[in-house]
This record gives structure tokens, C-alpha cells and sequence, in this order.
DNA sequence: GCCCACGCCGTAAACGTTTACAGCAGAGCC
DNA sequence: GGCTCTGCTGTAAACGTTTACGGCGTGGGC
């Protein structure tokens, strides 16, 4: 492989010092001749830039880090899908990290910040703790999160509205003439499972309906969890004629246990989903769903950051999108899909 | 932000030379005091090494690439998903590219190694160009390619069997029973569509089945063109009973054009796919189908990439990982999943 | 013909580390 | 007490760039 050309090897060879060879490598004025001289040089050595020594120098690496939960999860990857070309058509790099869902390891991300090794961070955390605010506080490059930050924090911040979420996929159910609407929420010390249980009940409220305890399940954010949560609830409240199930796992697996039972979906009982996974167009019937937009919201943080590393100073900035309800076959039936295509709807 | 302290400033404060510093904060043998001052200060002041100037000197980033097509295809995901760990572990970073399927992009990354940003790379290409393999053998830092490449290429490659694949799969079709399989392909200048339409034909040649250009479909690798292509096919070819697919989005597309049609699967028509999609057990019926190994895949490239960074530089290394026949409900039917769980079956 | 201005270029310092080398103090030996 | 040996430590160079600064040569104005 050898050990790669330098400046200093273009500069002997053309004849030039290294500051010339610099220059013309940056297209600050030189002499035609030296340009020449030096372009020929480089080209016969191979040249490329050290990346190392010019970040060294500049104090500039052009690579920004994105740290999320878990590569798997299908709405980080929707973040990292928009992230990915904004960032690029800037010049920079992506440095990827999972965190596995520690916080240790979060923690670890932003202490790392110091090691300089990126410009920036795209960060979204599980939960915000005392110690994300404190390291966020004193973090050597800028940051964006991905997330809810409590008031104050001086962090620009994009966040998603879950509570409005909820609020149209109740609303739309409510238009479909339900009136037992469940609730199968995820684990209520999460900050999602908080917001959305709290929606639910306030859109019931608003809508004149009961809050009934025995319509609200809690498991966890997974299928298999969904299957069992959902078992249950039916078990207890047979009469319910749609779900509202705070994501779209949870949601897969309530259309399982439906049709195992029997139920048509959704002429007995109709299905939401909410969250950004592309299994909800996949799974049969297909699902209505809330998307919390989390693409929009890896794309609105890309660029916070850019404009940050372009030296904007101001006040924390704070981004909400807003989510938008999909409706599929889950609650309009398997008719919807020949009007969606007529319409061109996506 | 202040502007971090550095070497200098904790030799300063510790009053002790900078080579003792860095000595102590690489674990070579120092005094006891001499220790306890340089932590002191350190701790004081917060320091974190500097990556770049470290990784200048020290020829090292402890960065890995991966370059895929795209960051939203669930095969490279799969692979991204068991590359992280894998590196996380040996203590490297990974930075990402996508190159949106462009070959020029392919050709810039690999350019970009004698930047010498990165200690490595793991690039899965689309399709491997004369350019690709010039830029292969001189290439500035070790590369492993997931993929295959043309024999004698001096590079470590791994690959998959689609081959095999697709004989898993007819195989399982023709003990069900099923004598009129179909295959519904890709383009056939694509290196995955040529190899599974070759296999294909084998399979068939092999249990002494006829080959039927009419069973023969070619779409795209995508739903929508999947269900065009069943279309297609049945209306020709109305007898079949088994649907051979090149990739789970056109399993996809027949499972939609077979319900509108009403026929059922598997009981008129079973259904296979091919990938490594979690779309597939969403689907309803859930998708048998056949893994190709992208985690597997990812793994042991990362793994032939570490070792290769520890020094080994013998002859390049070829691993072929095998495919998988996941068996579910659109060739077993719907009692396949009580079976599946009884026996704790993934 | 002299001087000044200007355009190019080279020298050298700096970015923050690691590390070879030399120096120095103390211990042990005679 | 002088010598050597050992164990730490400091000085300085190096990694490959970028860039401030000063010098030199040329051309133009008087």
C-alpha cells in the first residue's frame, strides 16, 4: 500500500515549497505556471488530501455524529434516511452511533463530544435525565435533540406532538361512529406512553365521551406484548369497537389476536396505529396510523445543526411537527385503497 | 464553549512536562505523585483527548466506513444492524455512507479512503464496474466487500447464495405438492436477477419439472411492479399454484393481487419470498421466505475487516454465508404459527 | 535611472498529540 | 566518596496540514 504521497513529496517533485502546494490545492492565486507545476505533481503521485492533519489544523472534521436507541427501529431509521442527504449535500460526514438503548452509553456520546472528532451531534434520546441536561449544557460542539427537553433547556430541540396524534386518530374513529374507543397504551413511566395516555383521555373528554378504565390497557411497545395486552382487553371489554394502540407494533398484534377471534376489522372493530414503521402498509388489513413525522423531524434537526455550524448563535431554537393520520383499510375498510389510487394519494 | 483544555494546559497546571502527561493518560509506567497530579488536574479541568491530533500521530482513527445503496433497503439495514456491534466493541466508530445507488458515488468513497479518515471500509456495491476493481487494488486502507466479486480479485469478499436460495424454496414448493410454479423476477441485467433466474430454471431442470416461459414474469423489485406482474401472470398463466418471488416486495404485490382476486393462500396458490425484510412477517398471510443473511453477512464482513486491522495481511478471504428457508403461513397456511410456538420456533 | 508598489513565493510556526532520546537524581556497590 | 545502574522526567521532533509574515523580483511612474 505505501505510505501515500504528502504535500512535501508534491513540493519536491514540482519544484515548489509546501505553502505553494497548499495554496494551489485550495485555489488561493498562484502564478499559472506553479499551478501547473503542482497540479501535474499531484496527479502523477496520486495525491489526496489527509483529512487528519487538515481537521487538525482547521478545526474542522465535516463529520457530524447521530446517536439514536437502535438502528433497528424503523423510525430512527426514518430520521437517519432524511439526516443522511442534508448532511451530505453539505460536505459532511455521518458518524453513526446505537446506544442500545443505555444511557450510559448516551452519556458516553456526549462526553465524547470533546474528543472533537465531529462538528456536531444529532442526539435523540430516550429519556432526558439530570446528567443529559448538565453534559448538554456544557457540550464542546452543538446540538440538536430529537425529542421533548424540559422548558429552559438551552437546546435546540425537534420534537413530535403526540398529544395532537392521538387527538386525530380519536377524532377519526369518533367520525366513524365509534363509541367504545380502547386505548392500548405502552408503559406509562416512558415519556410517549405518559403523553399519549394523557391525550386519550382528554380527546374522550372533549368529545363527550366517558373515560372508562376498563377500555385502557397497558403493556409494552412491542408485538407480542400488543397480542397479550389486547387478549386481555377484549376478555374484559368485549363490547369495544375500536383501539387506539399508541404504536404500530402493538397495533400488528392486536389485528392478530381480532382475527384469531374472529372480528372483522374493521367492520366489528376498527384499528389505529401510531409511529413512523413501514409495516403498517405491509400487514393485512392494512393500518391506519398516526405518523409522528419522524422523518420531517431528522431532516428539521439536520438542518438546525447546519445552520449552527454556520455560526448562528442565536437562542435555542425548538422545531414541533406535526403528525398526520394515514388512513388505511383498518378503520375505512378495503375499499379505501381503490379511492386512495384513484386519487393519487400516497 | 471555551476552548477545551489541552495537553499543555494540564502539564502546566500538574507542573509537569506534557510527555508526562500523556504518559499517565496512556498508562505507561510513571511515579505515583506524578499520576496523582496529571489526574488532579485533568479531572479538574475536564480534559478529553483530542481524537484528531491523537489519530495524526498515531496513524489510527478508529473509524470504519460502510457504504451501502441505501440507507432505507432493510438488507443493508440488517447488515448495519450487526456491523455496529461488532465494531462498537473493538472500540471503533462507524461512519456511513449511502450512495443512492450511483456508481460514481461508489468510486468517490472509495477515492475518499486515501484520506486516510477511516481505518477501513465495508462496501456493498450494486454492481461491480472495471473501476471499481482498479480503485480496489490500490486502495489506501483495507476494504471488505459484501458481494461478490470476479474471481482472482484480490479482495476479501462476502457473499450470498441466492443460488441455493431459490433451490430451497422450490424445493419446499414442490413437496408441498405443488407441480405449477411460477417465478416472478427483477430485471434480468441486475446481478441478483440473472442468478435467480438461472437458479431457477435448475431447480426445476432437477426435479424434472418442465421450464415454462410462460410461468416466467419480470417486474421490478418493488411492490407496486410486483402486483403488475402477477397481473400479468395469472391472467396468462391462470393454473399456477405456487408463486416463486425474487425479492419480499413482489411477494407483497402477489399477496395483494391474490386476495383482490380471491384466491387463497396457500390453499390455491402459495406464496415465497426472498430477502431479508421484516415486511415479511408483518404480511398477512405471513410470508414464507428465504433469508439471504444480510445480518450474517454484515457480521462477517466486519469481523474479516477486524482482523485485517490487527495485521493479518495473507491471502484475501471469501466467505459465503448460506440462505435460509423461514417457513410460514403463505406455503404452511395460518396453523403453521401454533405449530412455530409450540416448538419455540424463531 | 530610481523608487515604490505589487504579486508570488518560501520560511516557519501552529494545531495537540506521541515518543525517541538524553539528562538527572537517588540507590547500591565497592 | 566515587562509580554505575535504574527509574523518571523533560526536551524536542514528528505526524501533514494551513497560514502569517517577510523577501524578492518585476513593472510602472516620475
Amino acid at each position: 500500500m505505501g505510505d501515500g504521497p504528502t504535500i512535501t513529496t508534491i513540493a519536491e517533485r514540482a519544484g515548489v515549497s509546501i505553502a505553494s502546494v497548499s495554496r494551489v490545492l485550495n485555489g488561493l492565486p498562484t502564478r499559472q505556471e506553479t499551478v501547473r507545476k503542482v497540479m501535474a505533481a499531484a496527479d502523477e503521485l496520486g495525491y489526496v488530501r489527509n483529512a487528519v492533519a487538515r481537521s487538525l489544523k482547521s478545526r474542522r472534521t465535516h463529520q457530524i455524529a447521530f446517536a439514536m436507541a437502535d438502528v433497528g427501529n424503523p423510525a430512527y431509521l426514518a430520521m437517519l434516511r432524511e439526516i443522511q442527504p442534508v448532511l451530505k449535500a453539505a460536505g459532511y460526514r455521518l458518524v453513526l452511533h446505537s446506544t442500545d438503548a443505555v444511557v450510559a452509553d448516551e452519556i458516553d456520546v456526549l462526553h465524547s463530544l470533546g474528543e472533537r472528532y465531529v462538528d456536531g451531534l444529532i442526539m435523540s434520546p430516550l429519556r432526558v435525565t439530570d446528567t443529559h441536561l448538565q453534559m448538554l449544557a456544557t457540550a464542546r460542539a452543538p446540538v440538536v435533540i430529537i425529542g421533548s427537553v424540559p422548558d429552559g433547556t438551552r437546546v435546540d430541540n425537534v420534537r413530535a406532538d403526540s398529544r395532537t396524534g392521538v387527538r386525530l386518530a380519536v377524532d377519526h374513529l369518533y367520525a366513524l361512529g365509534r363509541r367504545r374507543i380502547a386505548m392500548v397504551n405502552g408503559p406509562l413511566d416512558t415519556v410517549p406512553g405518559a403523553a399519549r395516555g394523557a391525550a386519550y383521555r382528554e380527546a374522550l373528554t372533549d368529545l363527550g365521551l366517558p373515560y372508562d378504565e376498563n377500555l385502557v390497557q397497558i403493556g409494552d411497545f412491542y408485538r407480542e406484548e400488543g397480542r397479550r395486552a389486547v387478549a386481555e382487553l377484549l376478555a374484559r371489554a368485549p363490547e369495544v369497537d375500536a383501539l387506539m394502540c399508541a404504536n404500530d407494533l402493538i397495533a400488528l398484534g392486536a389485528l392478530d389476536v381480532l382475527r384469531a377471534k374472529g372480528r372483522r376489522v374493521p367492520e366489528d372493530v376498527a384499528v389505529v396505529g401510531m409511529d413512523d414503521t413501514d409495516l403498517a402498509a405491509a400487514s393485512w388489513p392494512s393500518l391506519t396510523r398516526v405518523s409522528l413525522g419522524s422523518a420531517e423531524r431528522g431532516k428539521a434537526a439536520a438542518e438546525l445543526l447546519l445552520e449552527r455550524l454556520q455560526g448562528d448563535d442565536g437562542d435555542p431554537k425548538r422545531v414541533t411537527v406535526a403528525p398526520r393520520l394515514a388512513i388505511r383499510a383498518s378503520t375505512a375498510g378495503p375499499d379505501y385503497e381503490r379511492t386512495q389510487r384513484k386519487e393519487g394519494g400516497a
